[in-house]
DNA sequence: TTCCTTATTTATCGAATGACAAATTAAATA
DNA sequence: TATTTAATTTGTCATTCGATAAATAAGGAA
């Protein structure tokens, strides 16, 4: 079995890569290291999981902090698609199948382990990017379901109140956390991710038109807290 | 200002505490400590932090791992309180105030930095102890619950479904994620937390209730995922 | 006071870490 | 083929890490 000193069984020698095709390589190998071990992980088990030596790392990257915003900018930034906005505002389709759909198909992105642990990493790590994210979710996913849910509703067009925004959050961190306990957690029980998200849905839809029937928009405080 | 090497202005030399005492007080800041920079900080910035040199915590601890097994136990175990089950199956009261009551004490305790962060650290370690902390949620808080729902809609008394568990799940991760906004990313705009749960409360018990009417339970599949 | 127990510190080890400089060598260019 | 470019490795440094052994000293007991 064992091999004199010349030839080697696995990869001949040393496999040389154009700088751009190479450089993409490390990034993603990144994302599936620093997912599973996290950001405090060394340079050089990284390197091991590339086939490659732990300086080379430094050709491409400055530094570990800068490999690290790179897979950041990979996970956050590049997996967002422009297209699910337009779902939610189509009103030729009843919200609730607007929202089902967005749901399953953004879940499709997210609910991904290399996604969530990236995710839950850096939020703990305190980087700005994770708050840019939640202002994204924000203006671009709940504020507009919460103005088509009052043009469902036959109520006047206004910005969502605060506390009607908290409202759709938990909706949305409902969902979100049933992505954690599957795919971080390995606690769930029923693996039908479209009836999660169509109960969610339903129990969303209901809760709100309680709500701003309860305490109805264009009344009280305009806007303060 | 500088000082000749005989006196000291701070501390005068060295305190002493008692065993006992002198551990707790090594648990309770290694909580603090591990909580705000994460397990893999090092023993000497704790112990900078416990104002004692590293090694004195080898003599309270065999290793860093029992240490942080140790934390564990302060945070997951013991702020767990017994009380919380039996407001839940308190029938004196519908069922959407005992709610309330139990989400408002319940993250009294869980909504606490320290608590969250320990608990998000180690679950991405993957330690058992977040399966077990999950199973207890499960067992003492979701299925309780939607035993009282049925009750409380005047179905016959069954053990509660998979994919009711899950929506349950959904309420409770919402609630969580809530605090997960405020406490770690700080990206919580109505920080009314009581408001938060009641809507969250409400828009749980209509969707079970439609859940629970569309697709009644002991009728089809009895317990098969 | 003196002695004894033990809480605490000093000193140190071996391994692992991020990072850099210089030596190699694969592959494109001439 | 000979030469050049740059991708990759070898070698190494200064820190930092968890952990241990031995020296120190605080405080109670005699």
């Amino acid at each position: 079995m064992s091999k004199p000193n010349a030839t080697q069984t696995e990869t001949p020698k040393r496999k040389r890569l154009p700088s751009p095709e190479r450089r993409q390589d490390f990034i993603n190998k990144a994302i599936e290291f620093f997912a599973e071990e996290g950001f405090e992980s060394s340079t050089r088990g990284l390197a091991k999981k590339l086939g490659v030596t732990q300086p080379l790392l430094y050709r491409y990257f400055p530094s570990k902090d800068d490999l690290i915003s790179e897979v950041y900018g990979a996970v956050y930034v590049n997996r967002w698609l422009p297209e699910w906005e337009p779902i939610l505002r189509d009103r030729s389709r009843p919200l609730t199948e607007r929202l089902n759909t967005f749901y399953n198909i953004y879940t499709d992105v997210i609910f991904n382990r290399e996604w969530m642990r990236i995710y839950l990493f850096s939020g703990l790590k305190g980087v700005d990017i994770n708050r840019r994210y939640m202002q994204l979710v924000r203006q671009r996913i709940l504020e507009p379901i919460l103005i088509e849910a009052r043009a469902e509703f036959g109520l006047p067009d206004e910005p969502a109140r605060d506390c009607e925004v908290e409202f759709a959050w938990v909706m949305h961190g409902g969902i979100f956390y049933y992505g954690v306990r599957d795919l971080i957690y390995d606690s769930v029980i029923s693996t039908d991710k479209e009836r999660v998200i169509s109960d969610a849905i339903v129990a969303f839809m209901a809760g709100l038109e309680i709500k701003l029937r309860r305490d109805p928009p264009s009344k009280g405080e305009p806007q303060t807290v």
